[in-house]
This record gives structure tokens, sequence and C-alpha cells, in this order.
DNA sequence: ATTCGAAATCGAAACGATTCGATTCCTCAT
DNA sequence: ATGAGGAATCGAATCGTTTCGATTTCGAAT
């Protein structure tokens, strides 16, 4: 593979006036321009990103770390990064997570092959990302609260605002009259699920409804998890008329329990939280609240991008979440 | 940001120890080791990966190029890639493809910021791939057919059998009793549709039913041509029994129009090709060709690999399909 | 004590670009 | 012809590692 310096021999000029003539063609003269550019072409030869990157002191790129790259919204908020990142002229590069922490792809964000990070994964613990995070490369974590003297200086945070979602899907299970809900929340670990539960219960206290009068269980986010909590709550035999999952898959497994018992949505309605693409597939759709993913993640860029440029301290910011009515949750008749 | 020269000076030792201590750690007494961990930690020193990219001339990290990271199924297919990866020692790193041809992610093909490719991205020129690849930068292809000459020394492919796949469709219509089909393909352009579209109709050819004798209609993969394909399809008012789409996106469209118009598989089934999750899920649940995504990944990467470790000339490889019966293709009650 | 060999450490040369400041080359006005 | 001044080109230092070969150190065997 042909170098600079082979360029410059073959042109007969020097390895500096070959680099003008990629970076600043302007500075060289016409006649030595086309000849420089004609054996670059001839030699097939094309710079070496790393040393570049070596030199300048950085790579054009952000990393998005992910979880796994399958969950169900990613390709959305990958979007908006995507979109921001064009326009300042980065390049974002996605990573899961591999097993090995030694050898994974937090190796790009430990040895700074990158210029700057967004992170959404909660394997990840905040005091590590702190530690790799510097005025040379900025890290944004989705979905997570940020403890106040964690948002270090050259750090900061997106997420949806998992209370007030909670919050409106209470108020919509209340307008549609729906007064003995149980709830599917994820493991007490998950902050998100927890802050849903929350908002939710918060609605239904505003309303009256104490939540000691709220049946509880907890999944862990699979479809499967829904269904077994489903089922538990069937066999209790209790009188309620809704079903609130902190997420939707879990909403999904709820509905195929539904379904299994020939129970209908008209009997328990069933609402999620996250609006994945399948929610409006499935029978009966399914009614869920949307978090804005593509905003999340053009909000992150942007602020990674703020960031990049030096700026210091930048606050967290809460994007708002929206109920998507579909079938699944159906008015009840008006007692009388 | 401390460099190894940093360490170096706090350690009271040269260089090359220091580097020793990383890299070969046996090789230093245990005096001066732990001394210079110690150093390490208290400046949080973090050796710097592009510095040592360029040393030692490669990355350990291959890219995965692919059209838009929203696609149905990647995350299988990442799955797969990033599965063999791993047990390679490789970091695998997704692309999307930004809109700027200049600095878009191909930048790091380019310039040979990573060790090898996997494409999969119909908009990128096999032309363009064999220029970029090369002994230090192997590049397997996915789901194209690569003209002899351009199977090049140092560029390989995976694909699904599409041929093969339409024909076990084709096969699966004639098992349940569909005689009379029609056709939904993709763009004339698309080399994959044709070929499913070939297959299909030699599985018919081998039973007696001239091709010509079948309606074809072209759509462009999204959900909204196959509507459009199917309502025109029933404006013909011909007597079919079955359509088959080239994917299931299209195939999709075509459900909802029976939906619509108030008619069943059970009057005309429905095929698709790829299996894309939500194929599980509508309802009625859709038959459909199976790609074995996760397959195709882990030998893409595993042919990657290969050619990573100096094998030249790697055959390309042709993946076999497999029908998933579901209920949009009823068995028609024999004639009598 | 001396010598020998292995172990430990070190110096210096890469890797392939960018860029600053210096030098050379022109052109044109005097 | 000469000098000034700008344009074009060049040399050399630098980015932060790794690694080869050379040198030093050290303990054991003589």
């Amino acid at each position: 593979m042909p170098t600079i310096r082979d360029v410059a021999r073959e042109a007969g000029v020097s390895i500096s006036t070959v680099s003008l003539v990629l970076r600043q063609p302007h500075r060289v003269s016409e006649h030595t321009r086309v000849r420089v550019e004609e054996v670059i072409r001839t030699l097939n030869f094309r710079p070496n990103g790393t040393a570049r990157d070596l030199r300048v002191r950085k790579s054009g790129t952000v990393g998005v770390f992910l979880r796994n790259l399958s969950g169900p919204y990613y390709s959305e908020l990958i979007g908006g990064i995507e979109q921001v990142a064009t326009s300042l002229c980065l390049t974002p590069i996605v990573c899961g997570r591999s097993v090995h922490e030694e050898q994974g792809s937090l190796r790009l964000l430990r040895e700074r092959r990158i210029d700057g990070a967004i992170v959404l994964d909660s394997g990840i613990t905040l005091r590590e990302l702190a530690q790799y995070a510097g005025p040379d490369l900025p890290v944004v974590v989705l979905n997570r609260t940020l403890p106040d003297p964690l948002a270090s200086t050259y750090m900061t945070g997106v997420k949806i605002d998992d209370d007030g979602g909670g919050y409106q899907a209470g108020k919509h299970f209340i307008d549609q009259g729906f007064l003995h809900p149980a709830v599917i929340t994820g493991p007490v670990e998950a902050e998100a699920s927890q802050a849903r539960q929350r908002g939710f219960f918060r609605a239904y206290a505003e309303h009256g409804i104490a939540s000691t009068s709220v049946l509880v269980i907890h999944g862990d986010f699979t479809e499967e998890s829904g269904a077994k909590a489903m089922e538990t709550i069937l066999n209790l035999n209790l009188a309620i008329d809704a079903v609130f999952s902190a997420n939707d898959q879990m909403a999904l497994g709820v509905l195929q329990v539904l379904d299994k018992h020939k129970m209908r949505v008209e009997q328990i309605a069933v609402m999620g939280f996250d609006d994945i693409s399948l929610a409006r597939y499935v029978q009966p759709a399914l009614t869920t609240v949307h978090q804005p993913m593509f905003e999340v993640g053009s909000t992150a860029m942007e602020l990674l991008g703020q960031a990049m440029q030096g700026k210091e301290r930048i606050p967290p910011r809460t994007l708002a979440t929206s109920v998507v009515i579909r079938s699944s949750t159906p008015k009840k008749p008006s007692s009388p």
C-alpha cells in the first residue's frame, strides 16, 4: 500500500506538498496539483486515516454504545444521531457490547479512538464513564439519571420523562374509566420502570385512589415475564379492569395470555410503554406511551457536538413522552 | 492526558519498559511492574489506541456497513457477526450510510482505519469495494452475486439462495393446492427478487404450469407498494388463489388490502420472503421464506477472519433458506 | 574473584501523516 | 539590474506508541 512518501517521490515533490494537495489544494500551484493528483490516482494512494488521526489528535468519529443492537427502537435513535452527526461532519459508529470487558468495544472509548460517545447501556457504570470522559472525549448518557456530582464537566445526559409518561398512562386509564388497574413493572433495580410506576400512581392518587389498593407484579421486561405475570394476576381472580405494563414487550405477553383465556380488552384493557414498532401491528393494536427516540438521538448528538466544541457542564435534558391511543384501551361504558 | 512518556518519567524507567508492562508483563520484574502499574493508576494513564494502531498497523476492528440501521433483520445479522468476532478478539463496529459520500462512513474503509469489512448495501458498487479491498483489508459482500473477475483475491461473499427460496415457496404453494398464483416482485434492478421469482416459476414449471400464465407486478419492497400492487391485482378480477411477494413488507401490504376488502386468506393465500420478526405477529401470521441472517453474519465473519489470517481467493458461500409455514397459506380443500 | 548466561532494561528507529517556519522561486516596479 | 514581496515549495519536528537489537544487571557456577 503506497504512502504519501511514495507519491512524493513519484511526483518529484516533497511530502509536504503532497499533503497540501490533499488538505489545502488552493495553496499549491495548478501545475503541480494536477501532477500530484495524477500520481495519486495511478498509485491508488489513499491517506492512512490512523496516521492522520494521531497527528491531528482526533478522528471525526463518535461512538454509539448500545447494550445490544437488537433493541426495538434503536433504529430511530440512531437515525436521530446520524442526522445531526452528518450536519456536524462526524461519523457515528455503533458498537454493541461484547462479553469480554477488556477486549470489548469499550476499548474504543478507553483508548480514545473516538472523539465523543453516546452511551445507552445500563450495564456500564457512570463511574467508569466518568473516568473515560474528558475535554477531548465528552460523553452523553442516555436514559439515566445523573447524580449531581457525576454530572461532570464533560458528561451530560438525555432521558425521557418516565415519571411523566407513567402519569400520562394513569391519566389515560382514568379517562377511559378504568379505576381498578394492576401494574406489571420491571426489575427493582431498573430506575426507569420505577419512575413510570410512580407517575402512574400519582395520577391515581390525584384521583383519590391510593396506590396501596393496586396490585403490582415484577417482570423482567421480556414478553414471557409479562405473560407469566398476567397468568398470576388472573389466578388471583381480582376485580381488575386494566393492566399497565412498564414496557411494550411485557404488554405483548399480557395480550397473548388474554387471547389464550378468550378474554378481550373490553374486559381487561392493556397499556404498554415505549411504542415499539410491533405495537401498531398486534391485534388488538397496543395503546402505549411513545418514547421520542429519534429526538433523543438528535438531542444527544447536539449536546455531544456542543461539548466537542468545548462547552462544559452542559445541563442534562429530559424529553416529554406522549400517549398513543390504539385499540387495547377501549373506553368503558360509563357506570350508571 | 498523560502519555507513556509521563508514566516513564514518573516511575523512573524507560518508555520501553512501560510499554512492556502493558503488553508483555512477564518480561519485566515484579518490582518494577508493580511500581509502573501504580503510576499508571495514579496518573489515570490509558494508552492511545490510535498511536498503537499506527505502529502495529492494525486496529482489531472490523466495519459492518449497512444501508440503514433500521432494517428488520439486522439485529440477527449483527448478532452472528458479533459472536464470531468476539471469538477472534475483534471488535465489530456498525456504520450506517450517511449521505455525503466523501465524508461518510466509507471513510473508515477508504482510509484503512479498520482491518476488514462486511458490506450489506447495494448502494456501494463492487467496483468501488474492489478498489478498497487488499491484503490488509479484506471485504466480505453480503447478498450479492460476485461476477467472477471481481471475486478478487481479497474479496468474497455470502448470500442466501434466493432462487432456491423462491423454488421452496413455489413448492409450498403447489403442495397447498394453489395452482393460480400471482407474483409481486421487486424493482427490476434488484437481482435478489429476480432470482426469487425465477425459482418460484421453476417450481411451477416442474409442475407443468408455464410462467406465462402467471401475473407479475413490480413493487419497490415497501408495504405501500405491496398494497398498491394488490389493489391492482384485485381490480383485474382474475381467478387467482394465492399471491407470492418477493419480500415480507410487501406481503404485509397485501394482507392489509385483503383485510380491507373483507377477504380471507382462504380465498387468496399470501406468502412473503425474509421472515422479518413482524411476520409472526401479524394476523393472520405470515407464511414466509426464512433467511438465516444470524448464520449469514457468522459465516461472513468467519470468512473475513480467514481472509485476515492471509487466506486468499476464498470462494463465496450460499446459504439455504427454509419455509416457515404460518396461517396465511391454509391448505386448499382438494378439488373433487 | 571471575566468568557466563539469562533476565531486565534501555535507546532509537519506525509507523504515516500534518504543519510550522524557513527557504526558494517568480514577478514586477523601480 | 536590483530588490521587495508574495506564492510555492520544502525540511524537520511531532503525534504516542511498539519493538528490535544492544546494553546493563545479577545470581550462580567455577
